[in-house]
DNA sequence: CCCATGCTTCGGTTTGGAACGAAATGAACC
DNA sequence: GGTTCATTTCGTTCCAAACCGAAGCATGGG
């Protein structure tokens, strides 16, 4: 009679604004101070305290304390990939002023999705990996894909992947150790760049030379 | 600062015990009247009325009047894979009784996620597909696979598929179109039987004889 | 050693919404 | 036409939980 996992349970956590709020903030994979998410939630320190315990119970988030800070995280990647799958049910954006829209729209190009790559160019780099037969339909690195990637300037240490759906375009992109490693190598290597204020991600001249010569990916800035 | 999707509105439809029971109820695809989901939430009517008229609303579910009666169904295929996503997030099934446990595994064994297989036979018969290069890295039915669906008595219609991910098992399987078609017909030939109480599906011995003759599928029963 | 800072715990207030029952609506059946 | 049944609307009650401010622990710096 009762489907197994209790779904309502894991639902009112994402139910309230201010948690909403602070798991998006936590969603770029980096951690964050109490305070900090306290100010992105629009809360006070006490409110936001109360909201972190209750994401810490069942384990959607971690916390390690470093000095008189605490710093939380997301603690699984299955915790940002179902949030980022959770957007795309989620009623569409009620953007209002032009940042809004200007920053939606960077999201949707390109983002990190706790610790990969998402949005356009994410999708179509994952398009760009199997249309060249570098990545298998499991989502892993073939041999030909491990050479690719190097000789692109993306040696790439992981070979194991995964597939994780995109809300904005609705597409499964690659994930998992080799979506990590992929992601570390581009910032890395400042073909993309962290947005400071989210998770957007801009694409560098550079990384547009590049990605576009080694990968074919042709991105319109 | 705000991501762009407004994921606390959408958590709050799913947040509440018995608007999550009655779209657990709704998720085996099928229609059911305002009285028998209210049974499902163990709510009154009149609550249940006021718990559908608010999923109505955002289009998570759709009405169609016949007679007295009031069907209601899940909107789009959409809403049933993202719940199912969704259970995979969800804390452990809090199985009590041992009625629980065998429903729970059955569930997990095989069942109709919206309208296709989903579960360990779900998984199983896709990871069987795309082995026999019959199924495309997008999911899309290959020249081989519909000549071989059709020799293992399966004339699928429709060749064109999506991932679905499943939440017992962690892994895709086949969804869209084409999966539909293919739950479909193994329930028109007998090869798997619904059960009436929830969307677990058993495996007749012929579809057990059949899945594992033409789809080389071992399912132990 | 004392103070500033980050964070949590505690008490008290407030409110959104989930619940029910009663009554209204509308279709179907006799 | 009256009765029955499915469903919705309305009014009311009630509780969970979200919030804040004050107080209590920490840690780190001066």
């Amino acid at each position: 009679m009762n489907r197994d996992p209790d779904l309502a349970a894991a639902a009112v956590l994402l139910a309230d604004p201010a948690r909403a709020a602070m798991l998006g903030r936590l969603l770029d994979g980096r951690s964050w101070t109490a305070t900090e998410l306290a100010k992105a939630a629009g809360v006070q320190p006490s409110t936001a305290s109360a909201h972190l315990a209750r994401l810490l119970e069942p384990g959607w988030v971690a916390v390690h304390p470093r000095g008189r800070f605490r710093y939380y995280r997301l603690a699984q990647p299955a915790v940002a990939e179902f949030l980022e799958a959770f957007a795309g049910l989620a009623p569409a954006a009620p953007a209002r002023t032009p940042g809004e829209l200007r920053a939606g729209a960077s999201l949707r190009r390109c983002r990190l999705c706790y610790d990969h790559l998402a949005g356009q160019v994410g999708v179509a780099l994952t398009r760009g990996l199997m249309e060249r037969g570098w990545l298998g339909s499991g989502f892993h690195l073939t041999e030909a894909g491990a050479a690719g990637l190097r000789a692109a300037g993306l040696p790439v240490a992981e070979r194991e992947g995964r597939a994780c759906m995109d809300w904005s375009e609705r597409r499964l992109h690659l994930a998992g150790p080799l979506g990590r490693d992929l992601a570390d190598l581009c910032l890395a290597a400042a073909w993309l760049q962290r947005d400071p204020k989210s998770r957007a991600l801009w694409i560098t001249p550079l990384g547009q030379e590049r990605l576009g010569a080694g990968l074919g990916l042709s991105i319109q800035s």
